[in-house]
DNA sequence: ATGAAAGCGCTAACAC
DNA sequence: GTGTTAGCGCTTTCAT
């Protein structure tokens, strides 16, 4: 296998068509549209192109013409290792990856850490469309998808009037856990959650922030789960909510350990992402609580590993939800409604959730 | 937070500039050269650019004049989920992608599963480069990868001449496998190995495949274990290599039943990879063989999770694999000789390989 | 500090 | 089946 040249592109269409005597027409469609000129004729100029050392037709400058990028953007506004270590983002990813795949369009990245405020990366992408992934409400990168004139699709969050979208029955699907924590009997609760916003706060949550978080998931699963446990006599002000900025294993560990130093009576952690709760569920084995003897653990997402752990969780469809986002941006066309599409959730209830032990074994127990 | 216009592209950098009755020129220094003209100036163009809804300069448009797309392309011709599934290739997609964000540069996926012979996606990627993961040394898209006037990084395989390249010293890694293998005693050994070429073969390979394999490194790795085996007295026709195409932890347990089924007598499975390990692992669980005293099992890449299981495999930087080759291609330049980045590995002897037992213990054992 | 001129390399009408 | 004509939207010397 031997090297091409790697010389500075030396010949271009034009050339090419000057060296052969033809037209640039013939030799655009001797790559474009093969049917159009005689096979002997396609012949000669690809030889040649080949001897010239011609590449073929420069990818950008046909973009320029045709006003198709033949690629997608994805902003990923948290640091990539957020994203490419949870599983959830992952089969996101993959799904998006696939619907690009079927459709022979790229899926171009863009670099976008919270980092950098530079949006800069977002204008001179060249892409025909952006898939916005999970940011908060206040990302200037997304701001800056906005304004570029192409279609855009939302994942998850935010939600924003007139933008297309793609997200689980978030609401349907908090609830459900909720109330199948309540209908256990528990009421001494606490649950643990991702980043409400762009700032660090790895610390109990207090009300206002709750209400302002500026990821509209964590925000309205909160907000859900308020309003169920208050159906069921719960003081929502008296429910501790932990707040971890990463999104690892172990930080949801240290979110449990946090929570239930500071407050032991709790039966249930309701946690926004099984991330979290699988961290949880190694911080109970650390401290010698049975589970779901003791405490009751919940997760968030469905992804194999909790599955593997027996996590009562909400499973939701995340590939599926990739590849809607994809088909949804590439079918856009010249849609005039915008759309909205909610995906299925389904509540997996596995080992790590009972009925709390009673105020008697409490007080009397072994 | 409202929607802007989604109307085709109304204005252009020269109807603003015609509308405020300055040159292009002017306008194009007001976004990319600030310096260059008045604060009012550019105050004024930029306050006309938002009234007129012009998205600012057309990145498509900017890239051909500059001669730079701002991305680099990422050929991964194995079907995505493959690539989304294994965390050995997700460490290189991070690496790269970490890579990328810090140059600012975006990263394009090209469209290019292995049933779509299709490399036309490779044509009309807009990129400035291309990394190249883990292909066949007979992809098509690979050769169409080489064919485009611009620098190219290979990870891992396959080896070309004239190719930069980063991957890890696959030899001394494998060797050390085989080593460990081999002094603890075992001569009775099998092999379970990933896809050898386009094509599928989920069963024993025969010689003449085992040598002929187009994935380089799978061919590397064999080779290098039929010399430290025979080294050691152990003829290789003798050892059973179990293919499957594939590369679940279910593939790993169904190679491994395969294997061991028709070689029951043998003491230690060498897997190419974790994820075969881990199959290999539940197998033999199954099976009621305890790991390390009925049968060692070694595995591949130090995945986390192999990490957690405790099993015997040999470490490779992933992550940095991913950096160093986007790092590779973004300083590539006008370099004049190419490079190959090897990687170190560390064999980390785990829980999962032990002595074989004796002859003794085997025929006249419980 | 601003403008005029000259393409970057290609494709799409439309004519022949 | 092949050529002619016109840009796509922008940046960049080089003048002024």
């Amino acid at each position: 296998m031997n090297r091409p040249m790697r010389t500075r592109r030396q010949a271009t269409l034009a050339s090419l068509a000057a060296e052969l005597g033809v037209s640039r027409t013939t030799v655009s469609n001797a790559y474009n549209r093969p049917d159009q000129l005689s096979p002997e004729l396609r012949r000669r100029v690809l030889e040649t192109a080949k001897r010239l050392g011609y590449p073929g037709p420069d990818p950008v400058a046909r973009s320029l013409r045709t006003r198709k990028a033949g690629a997608v953007g994805l902003l990923l506004t948290e640091n990539l290792s957020y994203a490419f270590r949870d599983p959830a983002a992952i089969g996101v990813l993959e799904g998006l990856a696939l619907a690009c795949e079927d459709a022979g369009v790229g899926l171009h990245l863009v670099p976008a850490s919270p980092g950098r405020e530079d949006v800069a990366a977002v204008h001179r992408a060249g892409v025909d469309g952006f898939v916005v992934y999970s940011v908060p409400d206040d990302d200037p990168h997304l701001q800056a998808v906005l304004q570029r004139p192409v279609p855009t699709v939302i994942v998850d969050q935010p939600q924003i009037d007139g933008v297309d979208r793609v997200g689980p029955d978030d609401e349907a699907a908090i609830v459900s856990i909720a109330n199948h924590i309540v209908s256990l009997g528990h009421r001494q609760i606490g649950v643990l959650c991702m980043r409400l916003g762009r700032d660090r706060n790895d610390d109990f949550v207090p009300l206002h922030r709750q209400q302002n978080a500026h990821f509209h998931v964590q925000r309205a699963r909160l907000a859900a789960l308020k309003r169920t446990f208050e159906a069921a006599g719960v003081a929502w002000e008296t429910v501790p909510v932990v707040e971890r900025f990463e999104h690892h294993v172990d930080d949801g560990a240290s979110a449990a350990r946090q929570l239930l130093d500071a407050y032991p009576r709790v039966t249930a952690l309701i946690c926004t992402s099984d991330i979290l709760a699988l961290g949880a569920l190694a911080e109970a084995g650390r401290r010698g609580l049975r589970v779901p003897a003791d405490l009751t653990i919940t997760g968030f997402d469905g992804i194999a590993e909790a599955t593997r752990a027996g996590l009562t969780t909400v499973h939701q469809p995340v590939l599926e939800k990739g590849k809607a986002a994809g088909k949804l941006l590439l079918g856009a066309g010249d849609r005039v409604a915008h759309k909205v599409i909610t995906l299925p959730t389904e509540l997996h209830v596995g080992t790590t959730s009972a009925p709390p032990r009673t105020a008697e074994q409490h007080w009397f127990g072994p």
